[in-house]
DNA sequence: CTCATGACATTAG
DNA sequence: GCTAATGCCATGA
């Protein structure tokens, strides 16, 4: 059972709660059988202006990835009321499950 | 078909 | 903490 991995990514993706963040490595686990690099690579291939909430996304390490739209990421972050240290890195207790 | 690429993860040093 | 090497695999040249 391995259907478009893509919507299964972007379903996952639809349903992080506004205020938590979640890595590309656990929205793969959750898939059946994507990779972290087909997320990231499903993410950078939606259409600018969908409604589907891609700032909540971040690395394993915690941090932006490294992209074009990170610093609005932050900002969008922030507005939600998501908490970053001084290096930089998202609270743990912030990541969804 | 082969080759390079990448909003990553993990491991080793 | 950091970098570098590997693994991963759909996608496009």
């Amino acid at each position: 059972m391995k259907p478009d991995l893509r919507e299964q990514i972007l379903t996952i993706l639809a349903e992080i709660p506004p205020g938590r963040v979640t890595t590309y490595g656990r929205i793969a686990a959750m898939t059946d059988g994507a990779t972290p690099r087909l997320v990231a690579r499903a993410l950078r291939d939606l259409p600018t202006g969908h409604e589907l909430p891609w700032f909540r996304v971040i690395t394993a390490s915690r941090k932006l990835a490294d992209h074009p739209g990170a610093t609005e990421q932050r900002e969008r972050l922030i507005a939600e009321g998501v908490l970053f240290d001084h290096r930089g890195r998202v609270a743990k207790d912030r990541l969804w499950p």
